[in-house]
DNA sequence: TAGCAAAAATAATAATTATCAGCTATTTAA
DNA sequence: TTAAATAGCTGATAATTATTATTTTTGCTA
C-alpha cells in the first residue's frame, strides 16, 4: 500500500485520504509519524466501549467501524460509520470524557493511534489544525441535527429510503452495482431506529415494488428516483 | 446589569458567565469588545433562517433562544434552547456554509455579533481558544448523540418525561417550583417529535397521576422520582 | 372589555410500528 | 462436515401514536 518507503506514512495516508492533519507543517507529519502506533484490528473486535477511558484518538486508514451508543435495555443505537481518513474518538479526548460512543470492526482495520498529550502537542503549537479538527467536529454536529430531524419526523419507510442512498453515497457500489458495505437487518434497524422485523418487512416490500435488489446482506438500488421520492429527500 | 463601567462589556459578560472566550488574553478581550456590535432583539423576532449566510456568531448576554430545524412538510424541529453564555452560529461559520438552523427569539435578548474574519483573526492567534470552540462542539456532538439515541429508542412517554427533566435542569424553577422557561404544547412536541395533541394529553396524564402541576404553559414537576422513573434516565 | 385568533383540550378513528411466536436459511466454529 | 448459533423471514396481534374534527379556554388588541 505504502508507494513511497521514504516518506512517513501519516504523510502518504494523508494525501491518499485528505486527513485532518493537511495543514500540519512537513516538521509536524514527522512529529506525528514518530509518535504514532499503527495497529492492524480484526473485523468483530471491539476497539472500545462506551464509558472507557480512551488514551487517545484513531486515525483510520484501512477498514470499516460501526460507532454506537448502548440504549434503554442494551439496544444498540448507530451513530455513524467510519472509513479510511476518518478520525474517531476525539470527542472524549477534548473534553477529557469517557467515551460516550463504543466503537466496533466491521471489516479489518489499520488504525494510527495519537496520544492525547500529542495531540495536545501539535493543537497547542498550529492553531490552523485545531480550526481543521473544529470543522470536522461541526461537520459532524451538522449532519447529527439533520439525523435528529429524520428520526423525530420521518416514518420508518422514508427512513429506511434514506439510509439506503445514504450509504450508497458514502460506500459507493461495486461491479455489480451493489452498495459496498454489508450490514445484518438488524444493523440498518439500529441505525434508523426501528425494529429488525420491520427493516425485513421493508426491505421485502421496496423488492417487491422493484425499487431494489437484495443478495444476501447486499443491497442494489434499482429505481433511485422513487427510492429519493419515498425518503423525502430533495 | 454592568457593575463596572471601566469594564468592557465582554469582560463582564465572560465573568458573569464563563463563555468560550474566557482563554482570551486581556488584550483579545479588548479586542473582541471593539470588533464585536451588540443588540437587543425582542421576543418573537426570528434571529436567522435556515439556509441563511450568516456574517458571524452571537454570543448571548440575556435572553432565551430557540434553535431549531424545518423538515418534512415544514414541521419545525427543535434542537435546542441558548440561553446567556452560550454562544450560536459557529457552526456555519466555520465551516463556510448557511445556516442549517434557524434561531428565534423565546424571550427579550442581548446579543453581540462578531464577524467571521474577527473570529477567525482570534482563532488563528490564540490556539487555546480554537481548543475552547472545539470543547462546545465536541460537547454538542455528545448531547445530539444521546439525543439520536433517546427519539429512535423511547417511546414518546419516556421522552416527554425526559424533556421535562431537562427543562428544569437547564432553566431552572421560580419561587412558586414552576420550571422557568414557556414554552406552547406545539413546541415540547416539536422537541421530542410528536403531534401536539399526544403531548397535551400525556401531560394531562402525568397531571392526573400527581406527577407534575399545569398553570398555563408553566408547568412544575411535583413527582421527581416517577418521573425519573419513567423517562429511563439512570 | 368585547371580540377575535391562537392555543389547549378532548374524543373518535385510522395508521403505523412493535411484539411475539414459529419457522427456515445461512454462518460460524468445533 | 456437521452441529450450533445467528440471522432472516412471515403472520397474527397488540400497542402506540397520528390524524381529524370539534369544543373550550386563554391571551391579546382594537
Amino acid at each position: 500500500m505504502n508507494k513511497n518507503f521514504d516518506e512517513p506514512l501519516c504523510v502518504q495516508c494523508n494525501q491518499d485520504f485528505k486527513t485532518i492533519f493537511h495543514k500540519l507543517t512537513p516538521e509536524q507529519l514527522e512529529y506525528l509519524n514518530n509518535v504514532k502506533s499503527c495497529t492492524v484490528v480484526k473485523k468483530g473486535r471491539i476497539l472500545y466501549e462506551e464509558g472507557n477511558r480512551i488514551s487517545g484518538i484513531f486515525c483510520i486508514n484501512k477498514g470499516i467501524l460501526k460507532v454506537y451508543k448502548t440504549g434503554v435495555e442494551g439496544k444498540e443505537q448507530i451513530i455513524k460509520f467510519a472509513k479510511p481518513g476518518e478520525v474517531i474518538g476525539y470527542r472524549s479526548v477534548i473534553n477529557g470524557e469517557p467515551a460516550c460512543t463504543s466503537v466496533k470492526i466491521l471489516e479489518d482495520a489499520v488504525l494510527c493511534h495519537i496520544n492525547s498529550q500529542d495531540l495536545y502537542h501539535l493543537l497547542k503549537e498550529n492553531a490552523e489544525f485545531g480550526i481543521e479538527l473544529l470543522q470536522i467536529a461541526c461537520k459532524e454536529l451538522g449532519e447529527a441535527n439533520n439525523y435528529i430531524t429524520d428520526i423525530a419526523q420521518k416514518s420508518v419507510r422514508e427512513r429506511l429510503a434514506e439510509i439506503l442512498l445514504h450509504l450508497k453515497d458514502e460506500f459507493g457500489i461495486n461491479e455489480e452495482g451493489l452498495i459496498n458495505i454489508s450490514l445484518t437487518r438488524e444493523e440498518l434497524a439500529n441505525i434508523i431506529g426501528t425494529a429488525t422485523e420491520s427493516v425485513i418487512r421493508l426491505l421485502s416490500e421496496f423488492k417487491t415494488e422493484g425499487l431494489i435488489e437484495l443478495q444476501g446482506r447486499k443491497i442494489k438500488l434499482i429505481d433511485l428516483n422513487k427510492i429519493k421520492k419515498i425518503s423525502n429527500v430533495f
